[in-house]
DNA sequence: TTGAAAGCGCTAACAC
DNA sequence: GTGTTAGCGCTTTCAA
């Protein structure tokens, strides 16, 4: 069923059948109806691949994101996916995993499919040596590229981000107020926000007068699914001689290392040991006792940057850059 | 730059173009390099709308999961995404929620859009009233239809699916083995298999010549991610007079909750209770003790759905369905 | 308010 | 081995 068969059986020509399929006004009431009547009887919809080919979109955004089943990312796609379609927009789904040569791959061939914008889900996509972010800026010369949890400073990108500085900053303090000093930084990657994470900790903790080579942190290169080997990497750490009453955690997978270890050590949460996570994601109520974590509103900023898509999209002026804040949520892993 | 843009430059007819594009072998070895060196000079590639509109394919399949937050769909989708790109196929992600009417709209808008294949993540699409069913029945007249995890007798669908009776009796026997005869069966779901692990525990009671009335059951109702809720319910239930030393969960966030169920209320696990949760998932290792749980080798399920489908858009026979079976992965929660 | 017709960029059947 | 040409199904001028 076409074009053609509806106006040859509605007595209309095709262009009257794509106006009343396009909502213009240039059409009368009765051959408006007549017209809706028969594509109704023949469940008549259209070619998407013509309509396309016409319209040059298909109303459709490319989701890049290393690991979706990354419950962090895997949220974020969620929230990002609903906007987008109550948006009337579709979205393509595109796990690169965490190799620069896959990430470029994925995104040429989200531009080759033609989507109307590409979203890049956690800070993962920006390096630090801006050559190897050549691939976004080329991409944005194509179509707007969102940036989630990551900034980029190129034209057509737009970053929607927490600022992680400031919330790590502060959750390092509070530690330190609740009178443990001797903090350590556990963490899992140096990305963009990962990096930014590292130094307000760095920064927080200078602050109190420490000397570099007394602060501690450790980087934690395994799965993020497995919590035992986080846990026995601090144990590790531990017996070779770092001592520390604190952890903060670049996120709630590595705080549940941090309780898995306290717990194999026999170490009492936060008696002994006070732990602190980052996302707060649901991770952070099922562990005993629960995760005192840092939540950026997830939900907000995806919805915020759908948002600024479709504005985008729309031939609307969005800011480049949008902060928000996060704050922390206190539960029974700190004092 | 179009097909005619790169013919002209090269000297050559669109057709030798499109020749050296699709790879056919009805081209000259220098006919085809020159081809070759304009395109990779102007960096020409193909309108993909205007192949789809000639092919009427765009490889793209439309995946529908009612919540891609969800530990275990999310790493479903993970799996089939990647094995889909691997064959040359894109996906397109609709989170359709647990709503009937959601998830028919969404199917449509699939079928709009002209995908290849459907696949839908989870058993919750499947409903009792196979009036219900339509929408599948429907679409699968349009396209082929994997199911993951559910089964539907129609022409055009497939399932894959892991044995949820067998592995559901099987872990209520061992833990009737090991000494625990007052087992509570805690849910969350009346789906096509969370109904099937239901009778599968009902079974194995029965076959212990328990009497109906005996055995207890428990629905969950609230948010999957709600662990206090869920422990709050079990409190609630056992202080009305609820006995027993055994829960066996539908799934790992209901064993989670089952396990703060027991923390809270000072039981010491799996001295005075056993857990058993389902699915495997990362959730099992990050709680203390770690959780014994049945896996169903979801990478197993997707793959093979995903080759299954790629299989069906060749041309070639599948079987309607393919039944695979779970483990009993032991840890501490359980004697 | 309506219709005719020219694209949109590609594939593939057919002719040479 | 290569070129010509007719679609694919829609949107959108331009005329009427």
């Amino acid at each position: 069923m076409t074009i053609y068969d509806i106006s040859e059986k509605a007595g209309v020509s095709i262009a009257t059948v794509s106006r009343v399929l396009n909502g213009s006004s240039n059409v009368s009431g009765k051959t408006r109806q007549k017209v809706l009547d028969v594509i109704e009887k023949y469940e008549y919809t259209p070619n998407a691949f013509a309509r396309g080919l016409g319209l040059n979109t298909m109303k459709t955004i490319g989701i890049m994101c290393a690991d979706s089943s990354d419950l962090y990312l895997a949220k974020a796609i969620y929230y990002i996916e609903r906007k987008l379609r109550a948006g009337g927009y579709d979205s393509i789904l595109c796990c690169t995993g965490y190799n620069l040569e896959t990430k470029i791959s994925s995104m040429n061939l989200l531009i080759t499919k033609k989507v109307d914008g590409i979203i890049l889900v956690g800070s993962n996509f920006i390096y630090e040596n801006d050559k190897d972010n050549k691939y976004i800026h080329d991409a944005a010369m194509q179509v707007p590229v969102m940036l989630l949890n990551a900034a980029l400073d190129s034209p057509n990108v737009f970053s929607i981000l927490s600022d992680d500085y400031a919330s790590t900053y502060e959750a390092t303090l509070q530690m330190i107020a609740s009178g443990i000093t001797d903090i350590l930084y556990f963490y899992n990657s140096r990305t963009y926000s990962g990096k930014k994470r590292l130094s307000a900790f760095l920064d927080a903790m200078r602050g109190q007068g420490l000397a570099n080579e007394d602060i501690l942190t450790l980087l934690y290169r395994g799965s993020h699914e497995d919590i035992s080997a986080m846990a026995k990497q601090l144990t590790a750490f531990s017996q070779s001689g770092g001592v520390f009453h604190g952890i903060i955690a670049s996120d709630d997978y590595l705080a549940l290392g941090a309780i898995k270890y306290a717990r194999e050590n026999g170490l009492r949460i936060p008696e002994e040991l006070s732990v602190l996570g980052h996302n707060n994601s649901m991770l952070a109520t099922c562990c005993d006792p629960e995760l005192t974590s840092v939540d950026d509103n997830l939900e907000l900023l995806c919805n915020q940057l759908t948002h600024a898509l479709m504005e985008v999209l729309s031939g609307n002026e969005v800011p480049q850059k949008t902060v928000f804040s996060g704050k922390i949520i206190k539960r029974g892993t700190t004092r």
